[in-house]
DNA sequence: AGTATCTCCTGCGTGC
DNA sequence: TGCACGCAGGAGATAC
């Protein structure tokens, strides 16, 4: 589920209930995740204080004086807030609570459990999962040149390009669809073929894509909600993305799909070249 | 190094 | 109503 937009929405929803405030307890009800949950070292966080929140990537990390709480949401991951003296009912994986002393509690929930929770320790950057991503999409290290730089000699299709979390993190199924739609590129070509004009432009609907989605609270296909229960309204906006068979909004041709990468891939025909 | 394929897991929609 | 099947937003691991 969650791209970069749905994360970012996920820790804005979480955050001011959260930084700043003191850690109650963690309680792990089933700790198979993605990799197996190390609830020793959660356990000695209480009464630390979450500082700070960030999103790296896809990645949430929630900064204590000990280290860094990583959560990630995989494909069908969620946090919520559980304001005090709400109904605090546990549904079907809710594996993780985190209490906190102002009587609020986040709630990670993930019926995949492609998701993940760890603790890591300083220096942070040097961890396994977080030293070897690229840049921020929406940063200024960001820009045509990069993305030219990095994609000289490739034969891979751009899609597959850009959802490699070591060229550019956080754009995921969806959005590498839709920026190559509007960036009117075919995603099966070849990303070494590709001009540093046409791949600026790429850039910035990346950009632009990503950004108009997080205003809109992420993009609710099943079962992606905000923090707060609600869902993302970014559905509404998509250009492409699971809509094959259906006419484009921008020329009337029927729009198709294809596999790249194992993954479904929505484009125009007409408007993509 | 670059590329392609496999893998983890549950839930939901579809078609018989 | 039941069942088999295919597919799903991620991304590290593995095999060339």
């Amino acid at each position: 589920m969650p791209e970069l937009p749905e994360v970012e929405t996920s820790m804005r929803g979480i955050a001011p209930f959260v930084e700043k405030q003191k850690i109650r307890n963690i309680t792990v009800r089933d700790d198979r995740l993605r990799w197996p949950v190390p609830v020793k070292d959660l356990n000695r966080l209480s009464g630390n204080v979450v500082h700070k929140l960030e999103r790296r990537a896809k990645y949430i990390l929630m900064h204590t004086e000990l280290g860094a709480i990583l959560l990630h949401l995989g494909m069908s991951g969620s946090v919520r807030v559980i304001e005090p003296d709400s109904d605090r009912v546990i549904e079907k994986h809710d594996h993780i609570d985190f209490e906190f002393y102002n009587d609020v509690l986040i709630r990670f929930n993930d019926p995949r459990r492609f998701g993940c929770c760890l603790f890591i320790k300083p220096p942070l950057e040097q961890h396994k999962l977080l030293g070897s991503l690229g840049p921020e999409p929406l940063s200024d290290a960001f820009d045509g040149d990069y993305l030219h730089q990095r994609t000289r000699g490739k034969t891979a299709p751009i899609k597959n390009v850009i959802m490699d979390g070591h060229v550019v993190v956080g754009v995921g199924n969806i959005y590498a669809s839709e920026s190559l739609f509007e960036a009117g590129i075919r995603p099966i070509t070849q990303a070494g073929k590709i001009s540093k004009q046409r791949l600026t432009k790429l850039v910035d609907e990346i950009k632009a894509v990503l950004a108009k989605a997080i205003e809109a609270g992420g993009t609710t296909l099943n079962d992606f909600t905000q923090a707060d229960g609600k869902p993302g309204y970014f559905r509404h906006e998509l250009q492409v993305y699971g809509r094959s068979g259906e006419s484009c909004y921008r020329c009337g041709s029927t729009l198709k799909s294809m596999v790249l990468g194992q993954r479904n891939t929505f484009y125009c025909g007409n408007c993509q070249r």
